[in-house]
DNA sequence: AGTAATCTACCTACCAGATGGTAGGCTAGG
DNA sequence: CCTAGCCTACCATCTGGTAGGTAGATTACT
């Protein structure tokens, strides 16, 4: 099918760029492991920056859909960050760093496309973040001192640092007790 | 002076290191800015890999001395953790990841070497955190129930993880109160 | 002391292979 | 017949790395 082939490149893609990061991934990598020519990737996204700006920004819109089922599926803010965590623990668990975690470091060197994409992603988590803290505020689930701004960019760091470490040493397990942390030095 | 050049390498190499990654540097770059021919850096660093594992080396024994210092001076547990903490906040203010916050992200990519010299170095931090929570619980500075390496994970996470998203998102002011807060939930 | 041999730090000129990207052609299905 | 989806063949540029040479300092030997 026609359309599927796009679906797998952009899949392929996304695996390459959570391992290797976008410098070191290549089109002629990305060939191979789809099973097509070099060449017939430029038939589906022109230029390399085309295709990580696709991926980042459909990889955006999953992640937008599952925050929102999280609002949707669970009412209380401590259950939304666990399940939010969650998220984490299966990227480490699927031998993958986050992708924007993967992506950050290069910050510097990404096309200016894809930087600003980087942080759009982030600020998605963090907005997210915040509305779920100042919910659990109200809610008096939550530390009624806590600055939601400080304390979202606060979880984010410590999730991606997590991630990050966790993947430099190859010990999937160190990610959990990090969250179980910051979630009860938030809890009321 | 002769010295000099490899001392200036490795200097460039840092910053280089640091705001683009392994994959991303090349000895093009690294000759222009030192000013001198690419073939000419064969001569100091046989092998990028080898230049990468001296540089690892050097900033492992500086850091290392630095750490050292910190116990020298410091006596207190949270005063120690403030000390450390800085060593993240000036990276950012100088416009750099930590070195190895920076390889991390690339780390599947990295020559094994280097691999080995990035999860040492993370292994000295956690270490030295772990004594430090120690001897804090033990002076009753902070928490009795703290446990020394999840804790040391918690907090090497949080700012590995700050800085990173610190840097992608262009906001430095970003990291402190993720520090004041990691430090605050382990005080006694 | 004088000179020959060696070493250091750099150079120019290459190399093979990989990089992202282009041009143009074949083929199957609507 | 046209076009989506793929192909082969090619391109300039960059990658880390090598070969071999040169000027000058250092050392070794008589």
């Amino acid at each position: 099918m026609a359309t599927d082939t796009r679906e797998l490149l952009l899949k392929e893609t996304e695996t390459l760029l959570r391992t290797r990061g976008y410098a070191a991934f290549s089109y002629a990598d990305l060939a191979e492991k789809v099973g097509i020519r070099k060449a017939s990737i430029h038939h589906h996204f022109p230029t390399k920056e085309a295709l990580g700006a696709a991926l980042i920004d459909s990889y955006l819109d999953d992640f937008r859909a599952a925050l929102d089922a999280i609002l949707a599926n669970e009412k209380s803010a401590i259950d939304r960050l666990n399940r939010y965590a969650a998220f984490f623990v299966s990227s480490m668990k699927d031998g993958m760093m986050p992708l924007c975690g993967a992506l950050s470091a290069e910050a510097y060197v990404l096309p200016e496309s894809l930087q600003v994409r980087v942080r759009g992603f982030f600020e998605l988590h963090l907005e997210w973040l915040q509305g779920v803290i100042r919910e659990g505020k109200k809610a008096g689930e939550l530390r009624s001192d806590l600055k939601p701004k400080h304390t979202a960019t606060l979880i984010l760091s410590t999730l991606e640092g997590a991630s990050l470490v966790a993947w430099a040493m190859k010990d999937p397990g160190a990610i959990k007790p990090a969250i179980a942390s910051v979630v009860r030095t938030i809890e009321a």
